[in-house]
DNA sequence: TTGATTTGATTGAACTTTCAACTCTGGGTC
DNA sequence: GACCCAGAGTTGAAAGTTCAATCAAATCAA
């Protein structure tokens, strides 16, 4: 456990952290924000389009979108409900398993994917990608890998997040 | 605008980009759980807490508060009165402005801080600070801020979520 | 085979966030 | 002053998330 006496951030960790967190929220707002108006659908929504369109059959088991997204599947089937009744996805039972449910992503899910995607990767590159100098934004790359290495292995449950 | 050619990420952008999102879903999940679970506040009411700390007597007015964490005020007004109900906050009229409302910490959320803080600053230096290459950390740092410069520059009304 | 446990997913209620409408005060302008 | 319109904050309903309970199918043990 950590001891009593904790140990505060000198001024530069402190501004760099602060930088990480303002950074992410500005960056996550403005993401989630551009493919809203543009699209009509949060980031998270493009997100479980995106592990979908990844797979050869563009379909993964509910357990499977709850754990690459770190969701509980109660907020995916309440998810997929709503992205169902919009059309991006489709129900199946799973063949095998009768307990399982496989979502599918439909034409309409796949078609919107392909603009949606424009957007997104456009919106990386110029909030952030494009922005910085290519050897910090590696070396964030290695810092954040870091942190979820660290996480990873302190947490039972959390790979299935790390694999995309 | 945004031309009609997306210009994917190459392969290496694409691993720094999903080791950031992997990481900060990672990281903030993991904080605000250690906050809620050690003290029963949210990260986003432990970041309310820290702001009112850092004035003078210690006190805000409720749009500073929404304007400093990036929330509706709406939400803020809701947010407020769940902590004020916890008895971390208390409301009062705004001296000079009748339409005002100030949120006040109380001494209670001041005792409450004093121990949230140290459970998040170790937190912090666990999952984040401690784990990188101090060098790279800055870098991190370096990338966040032209992250927030930019998006500040091309919004109007998000300067103040820049200053703590 | 039966019964006990675990797993996959859903349900509905409680809680949080968002959204639009509303109240009240303050600042012009004529 | 009477008018209009910004600004500050609240309200209540809708949308989204979490939490505990439930159901059905699979797995395990005797």
């Amino acid at each position: 456990m950590s001891g009593t006496e904790t140990r505060w951030l000198d001024p530069a960790q402190q501004a760099d952290w602060r930088a990480f967190l303002v950074g992410s929220t500005l960056l996550m707002d403005t993401l989630d924000r551009e493919l809203r108006s543009a699209h009509g659908i949060s980031l998270g929504e493009y997100e479980i389009l995106v592990r979908l369109s990844e797979t050869p059959d563009r379909t993964l088991r509910m357990a499977q979108i709850a754990d690459s997204m770190r969701h509980s599947r109660s907020r995916v089937t309440h998810t997929v409900t709503r992205m169902e009744k919009a059309g991006l996805i489709r129900r199946e039972s799973a063949a095998g398993d009768k307990r399982g449910v496989e979502a599918v992503m439909t034409p309409e899910g796949w078609a919107l994917l392909e603009a949606a995607a424009h957007t997104h990767v456009t919106g990386v590159r110029e909030h952030f990608v494009d922005l910085a100098d290519p050897a910090d934004f590696q070396a964030m790359g290695r810092v954040m890998n870091a942190v979820s290495d660290r996480l990873v292995v302190e947490n039972p449950g959390f790979e299935d997040f790390r694999e995309l």
